[in-house]
DNA sequence: AATTAATCGAGACGGTACGTCGGGTCTTATG
DNA sequence: CATAAGACCCGACGTACCGTCTCGATTAATT
């Protein structure tokens, strides 16, 4: 997603950025955060494992959090919009693309990236917001066509639903998690449909 | 809560450890994360806050992330059983109490740290979950008791409603701080009876 | 020695210094002190070897230059006065005497601790001072002695045989000590003979 | 001189070693220790003092001993060969050299690294001997020039004057040190004149 | 015998310096 | 120009030691 750069020159002149970098050195810091943690994910590590100098880095991203929180925001729009003709479709499956994101250790870094820089006072809070507004409008979008098809009554909330459908998945995943488990794609089908049901069921009161 | 010290020797020789340590530690652990979020959390910092030597601090937590770790996990503690009467007022005064858990930077910051320890393999996963299991058996004994007078139907699933009360709360609350807001009382209050409706709909059916 | 110590307050109630106590601090303090060196020589250690307390040790010194000092000065008074009849066999008995001393690890020490207060500015220099004195003193008294039974002219300086006899027993101890080794009593006599006579053979000029 | 410095690998890669950085080093280092002495004697303080980061000390010399060993051995190489034409004019220039040495605070601090390291067992042991036998060496050829010119006897032992001269100079100038005065260019004259004397009075018997 | 008071071993205390490591910058030689 | 390498300054890490302090447990001399 790259948003945070700024304008590249692009004159033209002297040697051109080697093309494969970005895409090597967002890979290694998301493994070396998904192996290590905060702590223990350092800029010579991405840069080692990325095979690049530490200039080539920070030639490309200012520091530590912007590299990290770019390379996560383009893992984090793995998760798009839908339309599969019926509301309880849409949310199913956004609810299984969730599950599945959660349980990848890139997909879970994401998350840990929001709630930490939700959790500070920042500059990149607003950035993340807008994020975090974009998948809302999803699943307003998603509500919206339902209420269109009658499938739900006009006053359904959509950010609400947003909330408890990513708010479950997410604290479903970290259940999981703490008890060194792993969700399987079945047990993942089964949790998306009651956690569906439950939210339809809510927006239809 | 200290749940992580080794149970001390207490051979009742030597100066004893000075007793309101370990709490001005702890306290002063939250207030330097709070301000300064993880980076920028030092362990000097919060010696000098506190006012004691590092050896003091060091003497009683094997490093930064342990004493993180037990000064948030004695806060997250707040968060404890209730027993109103219905199984609305119940999961009502749950809600209020995460949604304020939430705004307080202290409780964000243990959210933070339960994300981070799950996303990571770690000796200190297990600990957490221990706490996780606690907070789901609150829930389970609050719809336990709604089975019991009948307010809900026998299949319904305490750990469903948990994921979703406690989900719902931590997405919302964080949506509001991506926002840089803060949420006033009567908006907890009315997104707590919002979403005690919602699961509530779904443990009925 | 112990000239440092105050005089102690001996009023006879309370529990009595243990009675061997000074000595198997300084023992130890020499100890770790010839072992270890001046980094690496630590309170916490000499107190160990000695199977005494810290306080113990506090009690009597009142830091870690003023034991070292105290405990090398000790040993430094193995150097005493001399009088053998001639001139030249109290020079002799000198000279053997500094050798020996030289090649103790603890006399050594003392040396060690000599040059060190010597070269910094120091409360400490005043004191060492006095043992300097007292040691060109017996050299002088040598002389006078040597002067009064005509054995060296009248102009002869006690000072500089003091410094010769001294300097070149330091410094042959030293190379000696450089390259590992360690003079045997045979290599003392020799030794000693030859420094006596150049020493004289100055003094007569 | 630098002579524990292992051979660098110099392949041209990266950026070069700031120029002036050792010197620099090694110069505050002197300083310090002769400010302060061996305790008060900081890393800390002697990067701060060279304007350096502390990485870059370390990464020069592996530890303090070994960066303040350096730095005395450079200057204890301040002493060097002398050749006037006459066995009393070397011996003089040489004393003469000396003294001025001993009062400065850096040469002062060399003769207590020498004394410190000759007391301990320790693997620099046989570096410094390299540099002491650098300076009998000195003295050595002195001698046998002297022989040569017939202005001593064939068997004056070179050593032994090395160690009068050299001894001599070092207890003279630790007296004047204890006693908290300065020789002036005068009396060092005047004892570098005495003590040649007497070195040759021994040399010629 | 009870009281008083100093000393003892032990070890926690507030500091300070250690030697290491990582962040972000800068400087070279090489593409 | 960009790049890989790596030195630079800074500051936090977790450890070790200093000299102080506070314990409970002795150990006499004084009541």
């Amino acid at each position: 997603m790259t948003i945070l750069q700024t304008d590249e020159p692009r004159r033209g002149r002297g040697r051109p950025r080697t093309p494969g970098a970005e895409e090597r050195i967002m890979d290694a810091a998301l493994e070396e955060y998904g192996e290590h943690g905060w702590s223990g994910f350092t800029m010579d590590g991405v840069a080692r494992r990325a095979g690049v100098g530490k200039s080539t880095v920070y030639l490309r991203w200012q520091d530590k959090d912007t590299l990290l929180i770019d390379a996560v925001s383009r893992r984090g729009s793995a998760v798009g919009p839908v339309d599969t003709g019926t509301i309880e479709g849409d949310l199913h499956q956004l609810a299984v693309t969730l599950f599945r994101f959660y349980r990848d250790a890139a997909g879970w870094a994401t998350l840990r990236i929001y709630v930490d820089v939700a959790g500070a006072p920042d500059r990149l809070r607003g950035f993340l917001d807008t994020i975090g507004a974009m998948h809302t409008e999803f699943v307003e979008e998603i509500v919206a066509r339902g209420i269109q098809r009658g499938e739900v009554p006009a006053g359904a909330s959509g950010a609400t639903v947003a909330e408890v459908v990513y708010g479950a998945a997410m604290m479903h995943s970290m259940r999981i998690r703490l008890e060194g488990g792993q969700l399987t794609d079945e047990e993942i089908e089964q949790q998306a449909h009651e956690l569906v049901e439950l939210a339809l069921c809510g927006a239809r009161a």
